[in-house]
RNA sequence: GCGAGAGUGGCGGAACUGGAAGACGCACUGGACUUAGGAUCCAGCCCGCGAAAGCGGAUAGGGGUUCAACUCCCCUCUCUCGCACCA
């Protein structure tokens, strides 16, 4: 045994020279089938971390597969590189964001290029670069004249004594993070895009991506929220106003007997103005603004509300309803106003009786007859329609449809669709982001940026202070321009564009990543490469960033930029890294070092150790990948985040759980060392001669290996049984005894072994196999050679084992030959003496024949 | 709260389409080799009763469908993700 497994040394070696023979830098082929496979872009924080690692893991073993397969792999890198953590350092430590970002970026290259992962560096990019976002301002232009992108009131999250913008994240229970002050909501005017404009094919398509995980679809179904329903118009009793409401429940519009709207709607103060009520109004109005959207709407939530001094009319039976200003209704969901029938909706129940409001049932329970006063809770299931005028006796599913006929035939309703989905706000009152291409005139008022005129670069002399409007806005350079139009001073948008704008086409820039014309994409190219072909990233990202990057393709494509109608075909979303937790009562969470045998370094106290949990800097359950490079080798390190579970599920992490992989590594390595003088220069069997014993299980095992590996990786992204099924090979080539004379036949089976397990670990652990490659002689480099096939004759099973059950308890099985008959196998079955025994003289109801595997055999109890 | 998932030995997981529950690895136990072992190789290892053969139990908990349920249906519990300004 000449040599040790020595990983830092082989990983530096073949990082190197795959980096000099640019092993995968890739072009457009035309002779080849393109694969373009792309993970999710990080965001430059510092060092990347083990959800990292596993998600890029995952990635480059597809990537590397998909290249021994023979196709022309696209795999290409990037960072994220705008967003609010550069900003915060800025003001917390008085590093400027461009420099603290790319800091980050130079660091976090080199923990990826010590991974060893497949990448094309050539097409690296950076969203914060003029570059990247000159494209984006591009596109927002085109948005623009399109009516896409447009301008309208939104509520922000603000804080009166920074007097700044917060994000939802920087709201700590209603407080300002920074500060404590009370949060409250403040309303500008932002940018818009129109998502909605798009809302239908959005929809359309989550029924034709088969290659997305159907929880997925699920979810962005529900998120756009499509809903058939009516719009109905209830006019105001003492005026010529109307109110509307989106209802999905016309069918109980008999019942409907007051008015509610949401609280932070205009209408609210517009009908309680100059009345007496109009200071309570306002009070209540107040208060609902700092209740948390998500607790409002909860069934448990206290329903609240305020009489305006108003009244409507039902449509249908004139009869007046008092408008109340209620805390559960929302402004931004159909019209911001519902009518509510207390009798058949549970809020507005408890609503009704708190108020002492009026009940009418209109939905009778056959089984149980209702009666509004003594009712303690909403009728919400089917039922037949009662006091609803020409309706009465009619199941009201049923009636749907024609009441809402009805209420159209007499001018007070149409059918309507309603979606959840709202436009997609993305004004950013901050400094480190793409910024946005409009000027304000006093003249002109809003006037696009001209093209000729992009990119409208951000200005890099600006001082962050985390207080005050938008940090652009005290940029005298920036914001002071000559207005396009007419030449008269003009203010330039000092908003910047949400991060998920750039994230919405960054996949598309790879395929031609440095082309520098109009409009920054090679239709040529983008043809070529695009739709992404698999698309890996973590499930957090299940709706919002997959969403908007749907839009943006088809956006594009209608731009004539791009030719898929979806970015990405595939999907797969993987899981958390999680590790456990550590806790001392007097230190508070530690990190894996300050633990020593159970107790704290510090105090000596007891250490409580938690649930795992998804890995943060907070919990201090943090591995850093560098130390297991370091310690073990990036071969390790990938084999463990793929062994440890499959790509969809959570991963815990386990420092015993990486010993084990690499000791893995460990004995593919000796054993390959065993036997490498023996086989260097033979060849692997070609299959011509018969073989027996030892050598015949063990080829059979090195077929079946292949077999379920190729599956495992092509249809399933199962790495882990994977790794499961080429640790039994290995195990069975150490338990193929040698014989003692050298044997050419027997050396050639082991060759053919040895080089197998060699090239189904290669995408998983590529530096280990490229180095055990090369010194078994193999000729071309390993990330290049072609995927074995395997011999479906060698690989199936000659001997088949049958289950036999006696109601259906295991009580005897079989060996049978796997070519023997349906009906043999059933007698064999039946007489098998141990059932035979079992059965008795007990009765046989049925047999039931599952072939080739099992019989059960039904007797009388 | 709403929407979407997940829950299997001491631990990570396997069982792909309703047909052998626990592959593979870790931990643990024993053996071999060794000057030594925290290296390596070999073996054992779900729980209960049992010397063993075997019998019974077990896939978060409860119910159901079925000849047969980790797998399908209903209810409950726990955890994870998303909820529109974290990315």
């Amino acid at each position: 045994m000449q040599r040790k497994y020595n990983p830092s040394k082989i990983e530096e070696k073949w990082q190197k020279l795959w980096e000099r023979e640019q092993t995968f830098a890739v072009d457009e082929d035309g002779t080849k089938k393109k694969y373009y496979l792309l993970e999710m872009f990080p965001y430059p924080s510092g060092r990347i971390h083990m959800g990292h690692v596993r998600n890029y893991t995952i990635g480059d073993v597809v990537a590397r597969y998909k290249k021994m397969r023979g196709y022309n792999v696209l795999h290409p890198i990037g960072w994220d590189s705008f967003g609010m953590p550069a900003e915060n350092a800025a003001i917390q430590h008085g590093i400027p964001p461009a420099k603290w970002t790319n800091e980050n970026i130079d660091s976090m290259k080199k923990q990826l290029k010590r991974m060893g992962f497949s990448y094309d560096w050539n097409r690296e990019l950076s969203t914060c670069e003029p570059a990247y976002y000159r494209w984006e301002q591009l596109f927002f232009l085109w948005m623009y004249e399109k009516g896409l992108a447009y301008k309208k009131g939104g509520s922000v999250n603000w804080c009166p004594a920074c007097k700044t913008v917060l994000a939802n994240e920087q709201v700590e229970a209603g407080l300002c993070w920074r500060c404590g002050s009370e949060v409250t909501e403040q309303y500008f005017d932002q940018w818009f895009f129109r998502i909605t404009a798009y809302v239908e094919e959005l929809l359309d398509y989550c029924d034709k991506l088969p290659g997305w995980p159907e929880r997925v679809l699920t979810m962005q179904r529900n998120w756009i929220g499509k809903s058939h329903g009516c719009e109905l118009v209830f006019p105001m009793a003492d005026s010529d106003d109307v109110i509307k409401v989106f209802t999905t429940r016309q069918d109980t519009i008999f019942g409907a007997t007051f008015m509610l709207i949401a609280a932070e709607h205009p209408l609210v103060m517009k009908l309680a103005a100059g009345k007496s009520v109009e200071q309570d109004v306002r009070d209540f109005v107040e208060r609902v603004k700092k209740q948390d959207r998500m607790m409002r709407t909860s069934d448990y939530y206290e329903k609240e509300g305020v009489f305006l001094d108003a009244y409507c009319l039902n449509p249908v039976t004139n009869k007046r309803m008092p408008i109340y200003a209620a805390n559960f209704v929302l402004a931004d969901y159909g019209t911001g106003c519902v009518m509510a029938v207390p009798t058949h909706d549970q809020r507005d129940f408890e609503f009704a009786e708190k108020y002492g409001l009026q009940k009418i049932v209109v939905i009778q329970n056959p089984e149980n007859p209702l009666d509004a006063a003594t009712m303690t809770e909403a009728y919400v299931d089917e039922g037949i329609l009662v006091n609803s005028g020409r309706f009465d006796g009619m199941k009201n599913l049923q009636a749907l449809e024609d009441i809402a006929e009805y209420l159209e035939s007499i001018g007070r309703g149409r059918k309507t669709i309603e979606y959840r989905l709202r436009d997609w706000g993305i004004s950013r009152q901050r400094y480190w982001g793409a910024p946005i291409p409009m000027i304000t005139c006093e003249k002109c008022g809003v006037v696009p940026v001209p093209e000729a005129d992009l990119p409208v670069i951000l200005p890099t002399d600006v001082a962050l202070t985390g207080e005050g409007e938008s940090p652009l806005a005290r940029v005298a350079s920036f914001v002071n321009v000559s207005c396009p139009n007419c030449g008269g001073p003009a203010r330039r948008e000092t908003d910047t564009m949400d991060t998920f704008v750039e994230s919405s086409w960054y996949f598309a820039r790879f395929c031609s990543a440095h082309h520098d014309s109009k409009p920054g994409l090679d239709r040529q190219k983008v043809d070529y490469w695009l739709p992404v072909d698999q698309y890996i990233g973590g499930i957090e990202h299940a709706i919002m960033h997959l969403l908007y990057a749907r839009f943006y393709t088809k956006m594009l494509r209608d731009f004539g930029v791009l030719g898929v109608d979806e970015p990405f075909t595939n999907l797969l979303t993987q899981g958390m890294v999680c590790k456990e937790t550590a806790r001392c009562r007097e230190h508070g969470y530690l990190f894996p070092e300050e633990v020593r045998n159970g107790k704290c370094v510090r105090c000596d106290r007891e250490v409580t150790i938690g649930k795992t949990e998804k890995m943060s800097k907070s919990l201090k359950n943090v591995v850093d990948p560098n130390y297991i490079i370091d310690e073990y080798g990036a071969d390790t390190a990938r084999m463990f985040c793929l062994f440890a579970a499959p790509p969809e599920r959570d991963l815990e992490w386990s420092d015993q759980g990486v010993d084990g992989s690499f000791r893995f590594l460990g004995r593919v390595w000796r054993i390959v060392m065993e036997y490498l003088d023996d086989i260097q220069n033979v060849a692997p069997f070609d299959g011509r001669e018969e073989l027996d014993g030892d050598i015949k299980i063990l080829r059979k095992k090195t077929h079946q290996t292949i077999k379920k590996v190729t599956i495992d990786i092509e249809e399933r992204f199962h790495f882990n049984t994977a790794i499961s099924a080429v640790m039994e090979l290995v195990n069975a080539l150490y338990q193929t005894r040698r014989p003692e004379a050298e044997d050419a036949k027997f050396l050639s089976v082991i060759r053919e072994t040895v080089e197998n397990v060699i090239i189904l670990l290669a995408p998983i652990v590529p530096h280990i196999t490229e180095e055990l490659w090369g010194m078994i002689g193999g000729k071309q480099r390993l990330s290049e050679a072609p995927w074995p096939s395997f011999d479906a004759t060698v690989a199936a099973e000659e001997e088949i084992t049958i289950v036999v059950q006696v109601n259906g308890k295991v009580r005897s099985r079989i060996q049978v030959a796997a070519s023997e008959s349906d009906e043999t196998i059933k007698g064999l079955a039946l007489n098998d003496q141990k059932i035979r025994q079992f059965v008795g003289d007990r009765q046989v109801i049925k047999e039931i024949y599952v072939p080739k595997k099992l019989v059960n055999i039904v007797v009388k109890q």
